[in-house]
DNA sequence: GCAAATTAATGATTTATTCAAG
DNA sequence: CTTGAATAAATCATTAATTTGC
């Protein structure tokens, strides 16, 4: 039998994991996600307005793509699709997404900063980030999802928050 | 709202998290791990008997240690420790273990067979298989507390059996 | 309504893991 | 096995959003 607290090592503790801490909101059955007025009157910014609030610091970006050379020298353009999102750099980077890119190369990510600087101040590595933030979260969502469904969870599925937002 | 079956990239494998498969008890809360009788009695044997039931097979441990030479010239036998933990090798690799010994050079298998020798019939290779699949459960086990534990389900840890062996 | 308190979202960093080369 | 680059995971920090007590 072992414990909470057992650690070998540096095994597994509890106060490395601040994030686990986190209450959930009592396990109550909600089996269809109905629109409920009283708690959230209406959710009109959905859509949202990342990439915008973007603090200063040291670029990682570089760091990682230290590499960046004139790769695009033959050019594979092929599905360049302008960013045009009507002025929302988020919602750019999220139709890109949707299409299919995960892990833009420092060449892609100073060609769609440069399509993003014509709406605000945004630099190559508030891209990066963007990109490693969202595909982490992404999957993460997915995975306790995932897990949640084939635990056959779906009680806890639905106090967690799942089916709205 | 998300769909089931969505997958983007096989994130999530089942079969990655053998612990998850097990049969859950109904979720029901339950604040104290109290010990139940009913399902596990007594757990005396706690203490892994490996190492005992030595099987033979070809010596990977002079694979990997060919260069087993005399490296051992100076002598760095600061902590001995003497491994004389009551005439149980298992005991015994476990403390080397718990002192932080992961990787045992050659010389170290050496003398921790000979320490061993006094005890039971062993051979080089067994310590080296040892601590091999010791490292590497051990990993396996922390990686699959930390999985349930950063998606922050404790009930789900406590209804798949959190608490008991 | 409102403002403090709480919680969630997300940009930025740091740490760990993977993978290929030597 | 060791090393270094690339990636993923975890974490920190700050802000947006929500709740809550008046």
């Amino acid at each position: 039998m072992w414990m909470v607290g057992y650690s070998e090592g540096g095994e597994f503790n509890m106060a490395d994991y601040p994030l686990c801490g986190r209450k959930l909101r009592p396990l109550m059955s909600r089996p269809v996600p109905i629109p409920v007025p009283t708690t959230s009157p209406n959710n009109t910014s959905t859509i949202t307005p990342s990439l915008n609030r973007i603090h200063g610091g040291n670029d990682l970006f570089s760091q990682y793509h230290h590499n960046l050379q004139q790769q695009a020298s033959v050019g594979d353009h092929s599905k360049r699709s302008e960013l045009n999102n009507n002025n929302n750099p988020s919602a750019a980077v999220e139709e890109l997404y949707r299409r299919g890119t995960r892990t833009p190369s420092a060449e892609q990510i100073q060609q769609i900063t440069a399509q993003l600087r014509k709406i605000g101040k945004i630099e190559g590595k508030n891209v990066f980030y963007w990109f490693q933030n969202h595909k982490a979260r992404e999957r993460q969502k997915r995975r306790r999802q995932m897990f949640l469904v084939k635990m056959g969870f779906w009680r806890v599925l639905f106090s967690v928050g799942f089916g709205e937002k």
